[in-house]
DNA sequence: GTCTATAGGCAGATAGAC
DNA sequence: GTCTATCTGCCTATAGAC
């Protein structure tokens, strides 16, 4: 095991990934400093250097971070064995989570200024969405073969509506400061996928229910 | 008549608000400056302070324009007389026309950097959110009536999911500088929107040419 | 209306002591 | 690992000449 000698190991490059993640959800990637940081932490500038030599590392690192949890996170949706509108519930309540701290999805707010990032950012920044609906895409084909999800277009088309339509519902609802905004959007787009109560189908989750779960 | 004395009279505003929209829309508020737009007209930074005192006056002179053409636009849709599914079709056009241009909506960029943005930028927003919201209300509301559109909600639920939706699905595909992203996202978005086609309507547009329009 | 010049502050980043 | 001190550059904004 790792003893303890320097100070606090890893725990003050953690600690400055947890300020700088909430910075960026909050006011954006250029909407903070590393002086924003080192005040909340109370410790200095040059010391944030030594743990991100740049601004543009520790953008990386936060956003290789995120994804990992929300692959994490994901896995988890994966081991309910639940059905697939059942696990689509669960997906979209990861968003709502984020949003009721107050937050936009970390990749959400680097997408808009996606312009403004340096490549490293930028390339991880696509392979997180590219895993996000890989994954919704296969979660859509196995509810459409089990029945508790239709949709007319490919898979993959639908899979990037929902990414789309969750991301953009908290970009929205957010200036309004109300979560319940997100989860009307989130039920209404949700409504459309699932099976429909006139089929034969005993899996049949209410659409609004479900993304207050 | 205004006679042209000075220089160009409201043509440097105007040029001013022209490249200041394009930097936001592109960059985000927080990632460009008065030198960028300076260096784009060849004119000097202190020329700018004359026509937009600060910055705060310039990105809020930006949301009230912007707003203002958005609200031409819809009144144009509203004039074609068309069935509300045809009239939903022109929206998303609206939102496609300008990712074409490789921009964010103006306000969905802002609604991301919210946060940073001083308080009468913050109101404008919101308000060209809620004039959006509305006329797509009564659209969903008529189209409901009519019979060209279908949806098991509120008509207001609905049209924040629309707008979420495709703001949501600019976001999303801008990084990926693939507008056909946006387009199936749009698609499959609206397909869940156009009344059944097992009904007996008579009008009954293609979900997917639909966007392309 | 537009310019040059500049104020005053904050940005990201580095040097070198401890 | 963390500090203080500092560099260089850019930021928004203003002063005052033309």
């Amino acid at each position: 095991m790792a003893t303890r000698r320097g100070s606090d190991d890893a725990g003050t490059a953690r600690a400055i990934l947890d300020v700088a993640e909430r910075l960026v959800q909050v006011r954006g990637f250029n909407g903070f400093s590393y002086a924003d940081i080192a005040a909340q932490l109370q410790i200095s500038k040059a010391a944030l250097h030594y743990h991100f030599a740049s601004k543009a590392d520790l953008g990386e690192a936060l956003i290789v971070r995120y994804a990992a949890r929300f692959a994490d996170a994901l896995a988890a949706v994966e081991a309910t064995g639940a059905p697939a509108s059942a696990k689509l519930a669960d997906y979209t309540a990861l968003y709502l989570q984020v949003l009721q701290s107050g937050r936009m999805c970390l990749c959400g707010m680097l997408a808009a200024e996606y312009q403004t990032l340096p490549q490293p950012m930028r390339d991880a920044l696509i392979r997180f969405f590219d895993e996000n609906e890989r994954w919704l895409e296969i979660l859509l084909e196995q509810g459409r073969s089990a029945g508790s999800l239709r949709f007319a277009g490919s898979a993959r088309d639908t899979a990037r509506m929902i990414v789309g339509g969750l991301e953009g519902a908290m970009l929205v609802a957010r200036p309004y400061g109300d979560a319940a905004r997100f989860q009307a959007a989130a039920a209404s787009l949700l409504a459309g996928l699932l099976a429909d109560p006139s089929e034969p189908a005993e899996e049949r989750p209410n659409p609004a229910a479900v993304v207050t779960a």
